[in-house]
DNA sequence: AGAAAACTTGCACTTTCTGCAAAATTTCCT
DNA sequence: AGGAAATTTTGCAGAAAGTGCAAGTTTTCT
């Protein structure tokens, strides 16, 4: 349904694939994505402006690109285990099969993510997106736990699945030395478990 | 140091405050922030178009305005809470005691919340104020619990909390006869302490 | 091959947002 | 009060985003 291998699909696939690696280039090598404009991007990728903009609403969104390919199959990863595992360790081993570590290069990582930090209308477009993930994994927990819309346990979990993924994220990406991503993000999710609300010891775990 | 009542100060304010309310008037009646230009809220608040943008980056920085004047008082009410009170009853309380129920007509809350949810723009801009809001608290937090940089702790305990708030604020505003939203909010908060991640039985509390 | 469907492109247009410099207003000092 | 100094308002110019439309290309399907 999303990828037959006709010539046109590959050909839009590969197009999207240009752009959104012509954004990163230029982001990088301006100093900042808004040192970068839109024909910039197009000329890099070798299309028209107005080409650019019917693959990307804008160039947040091309540098975005692939942490939200990422975050449509973790909803589908969270979906199918959801059915065989108790929610909480269905999220978790959803996110910890994210592999980002291994889809991607470390220094490129690491680049995004200064991008990221440094330009406000990244900071802003990520932030959209990771709603986005919320909202649509927020179906699948609400049905996982039986509960009803009425009900804001579903969306406290998820809230706190979501917090957990994105601070080992980021947490590993300041310290990649220290433990691999997926340690990481089992203990953060295992610092849920044993209960976030009471102050532990300083025991530095 | 922020508010003398020179003249000049509070005409400053005065502006600022006729300019926020212009966007709202103005996003109800044309059913949406994306119908409203910013030349029309200067117009409405009668002021110049430029001069619109020396108050506010954008009209969705205009209409979030309260809010964010809000999140900047709780910030303090954290840093003087954490001094006296566990973290974590000192979150809970100050976002008790940011009291919107009490400071907003709720059916302007209501409709405001409706703009914000229509419209990718003010949910992108909103997301991005909890952000900050976050960053602010972070430090906040991290000092009051003596983790340093170093340690997830404190992300993931003021993680819980923004979360906690979140969903409560959104919950009593689908649900606002249920239950006042000091207890919608202690509610999420006890959530947390008693554990999200172990599946509860379905007794809808 | 040839019609149909889908994609690309250029163009026009509205809107956002910023810098700059001139005018207007407020404040401050004597 | 009066005038210099500081601050604010405003208009104008300009870069860039983003969208609709229609014409031109390319791919698909039979």
């Amino acid at each position: 349904m999303a990828d037959q291998s006709g010539l046109r699909e590959r050909k839009k696939a590969a197009t999207k694939a240009a752009l959104s690696h012509a954004t990163m280039r230029l982001a990088i090598e301006k100093g900042g994505i808004d040192a970068v404009t839109a024909e910039d991007i197009a000329a890099e990728a070798g299309v028209s402006a107005r080409t650019f903009h019917n693959y990307f609403p804008n160039k947040e969104a091309a540098l975005l690109h692939d942490f939200n390919e990422i975050t449509a199959q973790t909803i589908v990863a969270i979906r199918e285990r959801a059915r065989e595992q108790p929610l909480w360790e269905a999220l978790r081993d959803a996110c910890i099969d994210m592999r980002i570590d291994e889809r991607f290069d470390f220094a490129t990582l690491q680049c995004k993510d200064d991008l990221v930090h440094s330009s406000p209308s990244l900071i802003s477009h990520q932030a959209t997106q990771f709603l986005e993930f919320f909202n649509e994994a927020l179906d699948i927990v609400t049905e996982a736990t039986g509960r009803d819309e009425h009900d804001m346990y579903p969306r406290l979990v998820l809230g706190a699945a979501l917090i957990a993924l994105k601070v080992a994220h980021e947490h590993w990406l300041a310290h990649p030395d220290e433990a691999p991503l997926d340690e990481v993000i089992a203990d953060a999710f295992e610092q849920f478990e044993s209960g976030v609300t009471r102050p532990t010891t300083t025991s530095n775990n």
